[in-house]
DNA sequence: CCTAAATTGAGACTAAATATCACTACCTAA
DNA sequence: TTAGGTAGTGATATTTAGTCTCAATTTAGG
């Protein structure tokens, strides 16, 4: 027998939050939260439509996605060849470790990069209002598995 | 009387770096180099392209600033919304201090975050091979101008 | 001057994203 | 429970940014 109440899907999430935003739950909407909580991967926009039912138009995928990045469910990515990439927000502010041979992504942690960059731009007379950062190379697994890659 | 040998200009500067990659010197990139070398602030390539002589193609524009990055003559940068600029490059890899209010842009040196980025990347198991980091904010005039800018 | 090869520009084409707008479906106040 | 104002939707046109093709032109070098 199923539980009432067990750790809210991704997609229950995603809804939830948009609910506390004022956004409306709308059928579109709902399927949408589905497909995205079920990503394995960052993901582009056009890619994500493929996932979706045809029914479900092109604007309607563009404004989602745009409220959910303001909403802080997803962040952008921006991979090494300009693709600009989405996938799911697991903490406020941070940066990626991108995989560039399996697409994998972490979450990097446990880093000062905000502290060196405030105090070189203090030095360089400049205040800061934000950055952006993206790290690639090869996670754990793939340097495993093709070490000394050409 | 003029000096024969004066401080190359910008534009001769890119021409010249042209020349030892091999590429001709043809009339369009001349009045490119020209035009890029006057440019005071970081520009988009279709801005770029207003300021030419309607003569020169799209391709020809796009094709010479893809040569110029790769050269080093240029770098890219990337804006907050996301617009795709590009500036002279003054030395090797480096990042930016983007001013959002004046659109002034310094360069990011004496900065380790480098280390930073290596570090952090070890303790992930993350074989790190590239990076991509803008900065914003405010330049010392801006920011002196509007202190507390709302 | 001649020629092969590099370069060019017109324009077709692509991809990603936004804008428009009539229509639909939510949701709440009655 | 329903009515109706509004948020939301989807078809489609449009924009933006850039690439591709290819015939014609220009360049560098002998």
């Amino acid at each position: 027998m199923p539980l009432k109440k067990r750790t809210p899907s991704a997609a229950d999430q995603i809804l939830e939050t948009l609910e506390e935003r004022g956004y409306r739950s709308t059928a579109p909407r709902r399927t949408l939260a589905a497909i995205i909580g079920s990503q394995q991967r960052h993901f582009t926009a056009e890619a994500l439509r493929r996932q979706l039912p045809p029914a479900i138009g092109r604007a309607t995928v563009y404004r989602t996605l745009k409220i959910l990045v303001e909403s802080g469910v997803l962040c952008r990515v921006m991979l090494e060849d300009g693709d600009l990439h989405y996938q799911l927000s697991h903490s406020g502010h941070h940066h990626h470790l991108l995989c560039v041979h399996c697409g994998a992504s972490q979450d990097l942690t446990g880093c000062d990069i905000e502290d060196v960059l405030t105090a070189t731009s203090a030095r360089h007379g400049f205040e800061l209002s934000g950055h952006w950062l993206e790290v690639y190379g090869r996670c754990r697994q793939c340097a495993q598995q093709t070490p000394a890659a050409a």
